[in-house]
DNA sequence: CGATGTCATGACACCGATGTCATAAGCCGC
DNA sequence: GCGGCTTATGACATCGGTGTCATGACATCG
């Protein structure tokens, strides 16, 4: 690999003046520039990043940790989904930044995380982003010297920058609309309780039903999510039918997921009932290719990973950039809800405006 | 950030002398080497890898280009998927090679690339791989100096290292299998043509039916992909539709991929033909979420996008160390059938042993 | 006991850029 | 014609590690 002598030598220059050919921080004499410049491209010669460095301990990298480009223990799950709309904000934010995404990957097992987030203190990163799978609480190592890092999809217990999915509005927000669809019986089938999400979003349903006036009905809520092991299915057949035989059954099923609502579908079609004239399905997400794929089409809430990494990637350069290094506190981001054609409108409410919301 | 001068200087013994404890290539004294290492962890110290790099010439580098971490214009594509599991793969193998993974992203537009390679070749990196999105032919800027290159799920016109999935194959063993179950009638819903998997798979099809004597039949074959523009969902209803009305229908849909899978358990049930006592239906890719969701799971054949990575990064590591230079033509990958519920074995057909094949 | 070898350690140069300072040429105003 | 200024360029030190070689203290061997 040529290098910036090479090209001095070649043009017959000193290698100082390679190097303001280079970085045009001082004026070099239009044919000098020239022959610089042939000789470089003669050469292919490309600088070293590395010595680069040396000087100006500016490296010009991001360092990013993610669990889920490794294969996930559970392969059905959408593993990685999430985490690869979160990177894809966090490029997006960077594109002009001038920095280089540099990602790493903890392979699943959290205690690889220490090594990663060491290799890349070696390299010098000027900031780190550490992205969780889906909305939970980590423990990563504390990093001693002043290098910035931002959580996203997580949180931790040292106040670290974190910036999370706002599953209690979500949810709030699609049961208000629900309710204002008309609905006034609506089933709840959760996601399970150990996940962060998982109270949050039982929690916006509550409040919700409660601003409308509506009692809330244990009845109407089953937590159907066995975190992927058999009998999933069985157990969504069991709570659908159980619910729909009650004195005055749901008219929509809101579902923890939109994989959730998808085997919904297949049970109430089973069944005989027609989506959505007979009931309503409301999923949670917004994973485009179930909810778009769906025939009719999956009204549901979205994640909003991809602002999410947007705003990691933001806060992250605030604080390399000095401009709030200590603004602590999580940033909680609020997806929009995606209203399609799985949510009849029932008497007396007068939404159709909503169809088709997008608010980003 | 602490040097190793700050170190040598707090140990009191000569930054050479720290350089042997950290690489262990020389002997040490017992005394001086707790010395040294309670003086590295008192002052945090992370050697740099740039300084490191200046001499060895070695940056421990491999970089990744990929396009589709960044949104795909067409939002309804299971996009990012495919490259993800590559890159699975890629992790995988890389992982205990000593190498750090860097990933940088296209966004989308190829004509990104040349300036991500740059960036590449500044940090010196030891090799780079290219991944795209499906199996496509790609134009990449020629590499000048020898920094070794391997196309993951793509190819070029210069005979760079390629990795493939063998599309003829993997269609050509589901077919066999089909008929192989006791089908003779089999409707193959396919991909547009011009994707490179789309002819391929077909002749694949075309191939299988003719090994077992079964003719081909143009009016079972149609191509049903819109590349996600509307009216797919009943261009496929119609194509089901004309062919379950002919004298001898099919008794199973081969789709393109498990997506189109989907959209067709959604028709036929629609159309109150039972899956898979009635009909049966046959995906392709091992898009597991839906796979493995749908009721009942969906035999389709896997695009081995894990294995392809791994085979990416085995070939490249190949070169790097300089065994196999020049060892042209691409692999071709294949992919086993998952063998499901939505197919039926019919009369005379004795495969019962084929049950949920995996063959990794 | 002197020759040889191993162990433990340090001095110094070097990798490839860039910051600092010096220098020489050309131009201006007085 | 001289001081002062800008322009164009180069010499040299420096960043933080590591390779090479030298050195001194012991241990071993014939």
């Amino acid at each position: 690999m040529a290098t910036i002598y090479d090209v001095a030598r070649s043009a017959g220059v000193s290698p100082k003046t390679v190097s303001r050919v280079l970085n045009g921080d001082a004026p070099v004499g239009a044919a000098t520039r020239t022959a610089v410049e042939l000789a470089m491209s003669a050469l292919g010669y490309v600088p070293s990043n590395a010595a680069r460095m040396m000087r100006s301990n500016k490296s010009g990298l991001i360092g990013l940790i993610t669990g889920a480009i490794s294969m996930s223990p559970e392969p059905t799950q959408p593993a990685g989904l999430p985490e690869l709309f979160i990177v894809q904000g966090i490029q997006k934010a960077l594109a002009n930044s001038g920095m280089t995404l540099m990602i790493a990957d903890t392979g699943g097992a959290m205690n690889k995380a220490a090594p990663l987030i060491n290799t890349f203190l070696r390299h010098r990163v000027e900031g780190l982003i550490f992205v969780a799978e889906y909305h939970q609480k980590v423990a990563l190592p504390v990093i001693s010297d002043g290098t910035p890092m931002v959580l996203a999809n997580c949180f931790d217990d040292h106040g670290t920058p974190a910036i999370l999915p706002d599953d209690w509005r979500g949810q709030h927000t699609l049961v208000a609309r629900l309710i204002q669809a008309g609905h006034n019986r609506i089933a709840y089938l959760t996601l399970r309780p150990e996940i962060a999400a998982g109270p949050l979003r039982l929690d916006g349903y509550r409040t919700a039903l409660a601003e409308a006036g509506i009692p809330y009905d244990p009845t109407l809520i089953e937590n159907c999510d066995l975190e992927g092991r058999e009998g999933e299915s069985q157990l969504l057949w069991d709570s659908i039918d159980r619910m729909l035989r009650i004195a005055q059954p749901p008219t929509v099923f809101c579902c923890g997921n939109d994989k959730m609502a998808l085997r919904v579908y297949g049970i109430l079609r089973s069944m005989g009932r027609k989506v959505p004239t007979e009931v309503s399905v409301a999923g949670y997400d917004n994973y485009r290719v179930i909810a778009e794929t769906l025939y009719p089409p999956l009204t549901t809430v979205e994640l909003p990973y991809t602002a999410m990494g947007v705003r990691a990637a933001q806060r992250l350069m605030a604080m390399i950039s000095g401009e709030s290094r200590e603004e602590n506190g999580p940033t909680m981001v609020a997806g929009p809800v995606y209203w399609r054609d799985s949510v009849t409108e029932r008497a007396s409410a007068t939404v159709s405006h909503l169809k088709t919301v997008r608010e980003v």
